[in-house]
DNA sequence: ATAATAGTGTCTGTCAGACAATATCGT
DNA sequence: ACGATATTGTCTGACAGACACTATTAT
């Protein structure tokens, strides 16, 4: 028997012989929310904020979901999530990274579904949608993500730690509790997420979310992607609001500015004086800051 | 018209409408192996080693890939991830880490296939399958990835990195150069890695190879991850060659020591003696060490 | 004795946390 | 003056890099 070229094999190569899932993309774009002050001192409160989409159809029909949807054939993962996002916010040029891909048997009741989370940073006057308006199936969350137990069971050689994520706005309270476990218990390190309770989130996004909360808490202490959340200029007192309500924990001024110092340029404007004190200095994104490990 | 209830919606739901790709899954396979050396005195020399496989049929026919293969239905990813592991190396317990997953359109010459690359790490006593041998299609290769060159382009805020990889053993030698370019032209970050040119390996699989290598390099530093290389008990000498194989530059002594003591737990077992010099202890792996960041 | 590895002590600079002090604004 | 934020200075302890020194072994 002849054997085929590389030409012929792949002309009489037929995929559709195989079953396969579907595969879509889901979108976390976080971004910064201000909650004006009524104290006329006082400065805003900033929130981080995620954007949710009420489900119009089955399933999860009415409960809250992570902009995404199917790929094309004809584009690559990266395309998928651009053009979603585009769709979704009508913005195009914004910080995008994959996240990690969900591929569990039952995360979708429709069929397979294999999912590539991405998660997107926007500055808040990028925003075009100001989701949140009446008509709108598309709405900001704040979050709040914070760990509330630690479970510590040395004989199985695994640690448990459970987190609690609340997801709200003036209308809605959604709200869900995942446990991280990890474990040496077969000999190598092991890790495990489940949700625990979830309410009006759909599929297993809760957990998508939580992982990029994580993953975001994380990146904004040895990389520059905070940045990606500010305005052109800002104030180092915005910035390092910023960094708190990721964080979710206060910092100290004067440290702040010298860990973040070589990623900013001073310029000489000032923000607008809002109230009784001091004005202060407006700053950029240093690009050209060296960066580490590289 | 009356609203379907999600059961009914479920039942008529058909995802064959829609026109799919194909889900598969790569696996970077890592170990540690010894080279004998021929001194009496020297320590053997350690070597960073990846899983490939020699492919039998066409695309790419003759050259060498990562194992994997496409998922099968019931089956999550990670556990064709599990499974594609058992087949290749017919190990079952070891440390495995989801890394990334590529989507371009054309990576595939056959169909639209979206691949997730898996790390694994495996310490060489558990390493059944010596590949190698003249029958087998697996072989160990040698890793040399190192930053050739780096080009920075102010203008157009971008900076590229140009990567060398060669991996070699008795019979082979297949290499290839990438590059990686990030930018903030568009007024955020963006990452974008090519092959540069890639001899003798299938697919973008040199792309894949790359990323596993900065992520390991990267995990060394800050996790306990090099301790899946490791056997059971090891000494200090031994865990610091691994560290220097895979951050590819020497450590001193006493710092690398102060930095991982509270890593390892000392035995009062002591290594075989091998040439004239003092010999070592023998250390454990400490499981309960306090992990930072949670 | 020698050549190799095993193991320890310590100086230095950097950097993060804590805290104190001063500056500047609108009311 | 007051109450808020803006900005800078400095003490401290932890830690990483560099280097020097001692200990132990087979040949």
């Amino acid at each position: 028997m002849q054997e085929m070229s590389e030409q012929e094999f792949l002309k009489q190569y037929d995929s559709s012989k195989y079953e396969k899932p579907s595969v879509t993309v889901d979108m976390l774009v976080f971004t910064i929310l201000d909650e004006k002050n009524s104290n006329y001192r006082k400065l805003d409160n900033k929130k981080l904020s995620l954007l949710l989409i009420r489900r119009k159809g089955h399933p999860y029909k009415g409960m809250w979901a992570l902009p995404g949807g199917f790929i094309n054939m004809d584009e690559s993962l990266d395309e998928a999530a651009k053009r979603e996002l585009k769709e979704e916010t009508n913005i195009n040029d914004i910080y995008l990274e994959q996240l990690y891909t969900y591929g569990d048997v039952d995360r979708d009741p429709r069929t397979r579904v294999i999912s590539s989370a991405y998660l997107s940073l926007v500055s808040a006057n990028k925003l075009e949608i100001k989701a949140g308006d009446d008509a709108s199936d598309a709405m900001w969350f704040n979050i709040n993500y914070r760990l509330v137990s630690t479970i510590s069971d040395k004989e199985n050689k695994e640690t448990s730690y459970l987190y609690k994520l609340e997801l709200s706005n003036n209308r809605e309270l959604i709200e869900g509790t995942i446990k991280k476990k990890i474990s040496y218990k077969k000999g190598y390190y092991e890790e495990n997420t489940t949700i625990v309770d979830s309410k009006g989130i759909a599929f297993d996004h809760l957990k998508v979310i939580a992982y990029g909360i994580d993953r975001l808490r994380n990146k904004i202490e040895y990389t520059d992607i905070a940045f990606n959340l500010m305005n052109e200029y800002f104030t180092l007192s915005e910035l390092q609001q910023v960094y708190e309500i990721i964080l979710n924990k206060e910092l100290l001024k004067a440290n702040f500015r010298r860990k973040i110092n070589h990623l900013v340029i001073e310029t000489n404007k000032y923000s607008e004086k809002k109230g009784g004190y001091r004005p202060s200095k407006l700053f950029k994104f240093n690009y050209e800051h060296e960066r580490k490990g590289e």
